[in-house]
DNA sequence: GCCTTGCTTAAAAATATGTCAAATTAAAGG
DNA sequence: CCTTTAATTTGACATATTTTTAAGCAAGGC
């Protein structure tokens, strides 16, 4: 089974999908991740997050550039947290939450077509 | 709105998420292609293609690398078509498929974390 | 303690997805 | 024309996702 690579700085990677055959296992452990950014808000959320000066950026920045409740924000960013695309830490009132790059070159390098 | 990029080669992409705030146009136009990837069944099915001698793959080379109906499969191999992430083209009696490297190079990208 | 602000959780309804069996199309061979 | 093999489409059903309203929890100020 295609487990996660560990590299010499701590990050994990995968080999592209066009290098290997996916196993099911290798598929079962990168589908939710994909899953995570496979809608509008979540991707925005995503962006938004990591464009935010100093790299995050609390709740209450995000939530006025959504035409939804904050319950439905809450819960994409929670889908988006438990995925491990996110991390979140709370200071004083506020929630700040943060991209983890890891995960996300993880899923890009997944994606590269390794003779493009 | 965050348009798709044509560059010089004909391939079309979008600068990564975490270079400027994703609209809500850019991230409806992207959302779909991450939809298509986030089963793994589909990641299977993508890799496979991808890694098959040739570059492409036959419906029926697949067929037996799942527990499922061959409906099924088609089902899904529907879905990548319809994102833009496979093409299929029918020889004889067979449908081959083949990955469209430039759609997979485009969501690549989008992940990338430019200070990573 | 009580109130306000910021955010999350819970419950319920609407919508979307994925699977199978059965029917259908497409091409090739006798 | 009929049969076989390859693949897709259709329809029905079960399961997941996403949204909202209402309720709950955490931290800070009075």
């Amino acid at each position: 089974m295609l487990g996660p690579v560990e590299l010499p700085d701590g990050t994990v990677c995968c080999p592209p999908l066009a290098c290997e055959p996916l196993s099911p296992g290798g598929a079962a452990e990168l589908a939710p991740l994909f899953k995570a950014v496979a809608d509008p808000m979540r991707l925005r959320l995503l962006s938004l997050i990591a464009c935010h000066p100093g790299g995050e950026a609390c709740v209450c920045d995000l939530l006025g550039e959504f035409d939804v409740t904050a319950p439905s924000v809450s819960y994409h960013l929670k889908i988006l947290r438990e995925a491990g695309l996110i991390r979140s830490e709370r200071r004083g009132t506020w929630v700040y939450y943060r991209v983890n790059p890891a995960v996300m070159a993880r899923m890009s390098t997944v994606l590269v077509m390794p003779s493009g």
